[in-house]
RNA sequence: GCUCUCGUAGCUCAAAUGGAUAGAGCAACAGACUUCUAAUCUGUAGGUUAUAGGUUCGAGUCCUAUCGAGAGCGCCA
């Protein structure tokens, strides 16, 4: 942890003394009478000089203030607990100890809706895990982007528009409610009619041809669907820097497969360009006809991305069955000699209803994410009637967010209502009542917050306990920017408003007659203010003000 | 057929990348309310980590095999 950086540095060079190159790891402690461990010199039992290495080491801790008791256990594992008033003395600092010491510019590529249909429940994961790894990142100093990188292009918009001249649609007057029916349609009628199939890709062809009649009509279609995505990402409180689409990187691709060709990097294959990689299955660059792929757009895309918007990183939001196709972009990006940047793959596990099949509506279709959102409202209005609107609608995106942020994003999770609305438990709504009854007490108390000092003497276990589940922000955040796993800090959110709600029971805190008691309470809550919000902010989740 | 994930308490999930006695929540059972927001809190019980081997000081985690579940596999995105 930050504080325990010299100490980590010191043991390390100590270790080098000796000819051990070992990287020192402070970590929390699974001995419950301690905070944190050191447990490097397990491997060590048995080198030749382990008597005096352990006699430096403890010389090492002796001096370190933040240390206000060690041991040595058998085999070595060291057990630290730390000086409570040193600790208590950082604890405002919080924000300062997570930023990186190099900062790195990353996009994060959400994998992108498709303008011909409503955002569905699919969608759901990659929209909070995304905010959520993107607030991660940016509270810890780094420069981030985030691109919606639509899927405004390709045959799912060539099948609407098919669709549409053969049905005599007018596009300059469609309407959402038209548009998300024509494209089941679309996709239906493309599969079943070998006919509607070979003009859907012609029309695929000219699009990409820039024929101009039909990039007119793919205005009409991309600015209402636009505006209904817009209003529903309002709904849910997402938004993003770029609202990039496949389409923007259209005119890079022609240059970008000739140059392909010169380096003899692509060659035909029954008509298709493949890649000259040597890889199973082949990589498919482009279609017999000349038409483009998903990955020939997420090429071009790195192009457009190389020029205008200067990253380290790309992290691409997508769910895990697309795994092929990103080691396919990524053994491409290397393959075609593009600068060496970091891309990744953060994969995802699918939601199913809360009887673990696919979501479906009741007629079999996918389920619209504006549904889910209404019925989750309408199941919060029901249990507390008194809430206003505001409060509902955070409670609600509340919901939405923790229940999918709690558990570790490769695992598929089942959506069940009853119990991701039940105030008992791992939940969105346990979290947010604790940061309500918190600020409340704040509140009412008129606490002068200039004050953070406490009398340790005066602590009592539940606040002793409470105070030192702040030493593992550090630890939980690391997991999280390290793993692009939001849910380490999920499920520590919960330990701290499961802590709290044990201190705030345990005794009346405004009319205790002890003052130093009642002090020492008021500013713990003020710290798990401080820790509740941001580890929201984290996740994403505004706070509620009452409920 | 090939490739890749996964299998942990009755149920839903963790486990800091190989560290000590595998942890939470729900459900169950037993308690605490004329409340600073009880939409709460306290306690009890629940495990041969699918199975069988292997690697080493140490394995839920790594390797091999078997059983079981899921996903992907050039002209969709």
């Amino acid at each position: 942890m930050y504080q325990l950086t010299k100490l980590e540095n010191n043991l390390e060079s100590l270790l080098l003394e000796f000819n051990i190159s070992e990287k020192i790891d402070i970590r929390l402690s699974k001995d419950e009478s301690y905070d944190l461990q050191i447990n490097n010199l397990v491997k060590y039992q048995k080198h030749p000089k382990i008597n005096e290495i352990l006699k430096r080491f403890k010389n090492e801790l002796g001096n370190e203030s933040f240390i206000e008791e060690y041991s040595i256990g058998n085999k070595n594992f060291i057990n630290i607990e730390v000086n409570l008033h040193e600790f208590v003395n950082s604890l405002e600092n919080i924000r300062n100890f997570i930023k990186v010491h190099n900062p790195q510019s990353i996009i994060f590529d959400y994998g992108g809706p498709n303008i011909g249909k409503p955002l569905h429940v699919g969608h759901l994961r990659s929209l909070n895990i995304g905010r959520s790894l993107y607030n991660i990142n940016k509270l810890a100093g780094n420069k981030v982007f985030s691109d919606i990188h639509l899927g405004d292009w390709g045959m799912p918009i060539a099948q609407i528009i098919q669709y549409g001249i053969e049905n005599k649609i007018d596009f300059k007057k469609i309407t959402i409610e038209e548009l998300e029916e024509i494209y089941p349609s679309a996709s239906d009628l493309y599969l079943k009619n070998s006919q509607f199939m070979e003009s859907a890709q012609s029309v695929n062809k000219n699009l990409n041809d820039n024929n101009k009649d039909l990039i007119n009509i793919w205005k009409n279609i991309k600015s209402v669907s636009l505006k209904s995505l817009k209003s529903t990402l309002e709904k849910l409180y997402h938004d993003f820097d770029l609202w990039k689409g496949e389409s923007d990187v259209n005119s890079l691709i022609p240059p970008m497969l000739e140059s392909l060709k010169e380096n003899n990097k692509i060659s035909l294959d029954d008509g298709a360009y493949i890649s000259n990689l040597e890889t199973d299955p082949k990589i498919l660059i482009t279609k017999s006809d000349g038409s483009y792929l998903y990955l020939t757009t997420d090429l071009a895309t790195v192009l457009d991305r190389l020029k205008n918007t200067m990253f380290d990183k790309t992290f691409y939001v997508v769910d895990k069955r697309q795994k092929l196709h990103f080691e396919q972009l990524f053994s491409s990006l290397k393959y075609f000699d593009f600068p060496d940047k970091e891309y990744a793959h953060i994969s995802f596990g699918t939601l199913n209803d809360s009887e673990g099949n696919p979501f479906k509506t009741r007629e079999g279709g996918t389920k619209k994410l504006i549904d889910l959102f209404d019925e989750t409202y309408n199941y919060i209005e029901k249990i507390n009637e008194k809430l206003d609107e505001n409060s509902k609608h955070i409670l609600t995106n509340t919901v939405l967010t923790y229940s999918d942020l709690i558990t570790n994003r490769n695992t598929d999770y089942k959506f069940d209502l009853e119990k991701f609305t039940n105030v008992n438990g791992k939940t969105g709504i346990y979290v947010q009542y604790a940061n309500v009854r918190a600020n409340k007490l704040i509140t009412d108390s008129l606490l002068d917050t200039s004050d953070f000092s406490i009398k340790i003497s005066k602590l009592d276990d539940s606040d002793k306990n409470l105070l030192k589940s702040y030493i593992k922000f550090e630890f939980y955040f690391q997991q999280a920017i390290q793993n692009n796993e939001p849910h380490h800090l999920a499920d520590y959110l919960y330990e701290l408003s499961r802590q709290f709600n044990a201190m705030y029971q345990g005794v009346n805190i405004l009319e205790n007659p002890d003052s130093d008691l009642k002090h020492n309470k008021l500013i713990n809550t003020k710290f798990f203010l401080i820790y509740s919000s941001l580890l929201m902010e984290c996740l994403g989740i505004l706070p509620v003000k009452k409920m």
